[in-house]
DNA sequence: CACTAGTCCTGCACGC
DNA sequence: TGCGTGCAGGACTAGT
């Protein structure tokens, strides 16, 4: 479930991988919901394109590339299963590929997903993603955001259209780590509560970019994102388990159809 | 417009 | 051991 830091460490992988190449060929699987631009499309954009830089936006990873001395964008959305692997045209080529381009160098940039919740697309326009950026974000801005909503603060985070790049791991452990219940409508949050919110979010998020980015190649080259299955949660998944600050065992419920975890002493 | 519920898809954990 | 079941979730769509 690659969320904002696992993207970016994704596309930080990538880049180093594969900048100052050209890509020689496009193959794309037959299954049309991974594509949201038309295969063709795609294939025609990429082929004979340089690749200037591979970064992210939200949690879209985007390629530059410069056809024909224009400039264009390849956008890579991984969903919850999607892999971008950096191979040599022997390595077997894995269950559930539906994307492999061919580089100048003979390696393949390979797209696997077994789910098929990622997306690949092109864009000719500078792709700005769908909100604002978590890391970046004023004071100012982040508070004005959540005013008079009325939906829990936890589904207001998940909400790409606000803030894009958090996912339900980040979202539940910035809350931890502000002291807000999931379930709080984010319209009445006070500005020392989302002052608190904004500032636990972007510590959980470079805290784990800082992690990942020590293990680029573990999950790039080989098997799905190891490097980040040991980060340390605090609520995450940890139904019943104490709370690490408190001991109070950790409580799960429903939000906005997303599984949500919290400690009810710890947060308020 | 704001918001919610349903949908897609497959691997894996779990129980018998 | 092996099978069946249910759960996981990002983003889109349809509906209130």
């Amino acid at each position: 479930m690659p969320e904002l830091p696992e993207v970016e460490t994704i596309a930080n992988g990538v880049h180093e991988r594969i900048h100052g190449e050209t890509i020689l060929s496009v193959w794309t699987s037959n299954k049309p919901q991974t594509f949201k631009s038309p295969p063709e499309v795609i294939a025609e954009t990429l082929t004979n394109a340089r690749i200037d830089r591979v970064h992210r936006v939200g949690k879209t990873i985007v390629v530059d590339l410069t056809h024909n001395k224009r400039p264009a964008q390849f956008l890579i959305h991984l969903g919850m299963t999607g892999r971008l692997l950096v191979s040599t045209p022997e390595t077997p080529i894995p269950p559930h590929t539906h994307a492999i381009l061919t580089l100048s160098s003979g390696r393949e940039l390979r797209f696997v997903d077994a789910r098929r919740f990622g997306r690949l697309s092109v864009a000719s326009d500078t792709y700005a993603g769908p909100g604002r950026e978590p890391l970046t974000i004023s004071l100012e801005d982040f508070i004005a955001l959540f005013r008079n909503r009325k939906t829990p603060i936890k589904a207001a985070l998940l909400n790409q259209s606000l803030l894009h790049g958090v996912g339900n791991i980040y979202a539940d452990e910035a809350l931890f780590h502000a002291g807000i219940r999931p379930l709080r409508h984010a319209g009445r949050l006070t500005r020392v509560e989302l002052t608190r919110l904004r500032a636990a979010l972007i510590k959980v998020l470079k805290h784990a970019i800082k992690l990942g980015g020590s293990s680029v190649s573990d999950y790039v080259d080989a098997e799905g994102v190891a490097g980040f299955f040991q980060l340390h949660h605090h609520v995450y998944s940890r139904t019943g388990e104490p709370c690490r600050i408190c001991k109070t065992p950790i409580k799960r419920v429903v939000v906005g159809g997303r599984s949500t975890h919290f400690c009810p002493t710890c947060q308020k």
